[in-house]
DNA sequence: GGCTATAGTTCTAAAATAGAACTGTCAAAC
DNA sequence: GTTTGACAGTTCTATTTTAGAACTATAGCC
């Protein structure tokens, strides 16, 4: 498959996957979800090669998804920030971490837990309707072809 | 870093970048998502190579998120159909799907729609609070370490 | 001048992937 | 009863990606 052109496919999951869909891209997304922003602070958590670190991150950043923000002018040293495109894959990494909790886990139990500052409560994230509130399962959704691709699929 | 070992890491996005952290697997899901069960199916619509479609199917299974059912004794073949952990990534997908829908996006719209059988409206997914039902933010949750793992993080 | 911190780039060896051809089983067609 | 075709893989080689380590560059501090 041609990956440089998979951000063009007639498809969203495809054209997501194109930009987070590897391994590290979605580890360097926890960091700046927990708030690491410098080069030197993501290479030493996960022991990326600097190499792909870097080039992750330019990746990142052509996407949309970072902002590379100048820290210190003299020598020039930038932080890497979620922008709000960045800020929106929330929904994508917290389903992951609530799937892995809910899968993986061990007898240890949750590596993290999260707080709902609105509430004030621990909780778990849960995929509701738009229209109805109802919690979404997959047996429940239709699939139509959209706009984007009136040949039908599924 | 020892991607083999990833699912045993403390932290359930690490855990799930090991089962569904590379592109084949995650289109790969889509297609089970959209009904599709069969190794030739899956070639055709995705042009995987079949040496990777073999591998990815085998992990999949190795999981637990596909099961590996007959459909026909001589010759043996086999479907392979999504598990109730299966099924359980679809927020994932749909969390994909969503922010490509509102990021991705081209001048051609959607590729695809979804309908919510239940209530019978096209919606989007959106991700709430399982205590008080609001809408998520990154900026709006606190992390703190759980019991599987007591350092500090973030 | 020598040491440290930060943010990269460059190099070679090892691993993963692409692309195509091949294997084996069976049913149906000729 | 031989050929054709569908299906579900496996095997092979060439190319691409990644790992791991070393190197470069800028500047502050002693």
């Amino acid at each position: 498959m041609k990956w440089d052109t998979l951000d063009e496919e007639p498809c969203s999951l495809s054209r997501t996957v194109a930009v987070v869909g590897d391994r590290w891209t979605l580890l360097i997304l926890r960091e700046c979800f927990l708030r690491v922003r410098r080069f030197e602070a993501f290479q030493s958590s996960l022991q990326i090669t600097r190499h792909l670190l870097s080039e992750r991150l330019k990746k990142l950043v052509r996407f949309g998804i970072l902002r590379r923000v100048p820290y210190s002018e003299a020598p020039k040293r930038y932080e890497y920030i979620l922008t709000q495109k960045g800020l929106d894959l929330y929904p994508i990494i917290m389903a992951m971490v609530h799937w892995g909790d809910t899968h993986m886990g061990d007898e240890r139990g949750r590596p993290l837990l999260h707080e709902h500052k609105t509430c004030g409560k621990l909780f778990d994230p849960v995929m509701v309707c738009s229209e109805c509130g109802e919690v979404l399962h997959a047996k429940q959704v239709h699939v139509h072809a959209g706009p984007g691709r009136e040949e039908a699929v599924g």
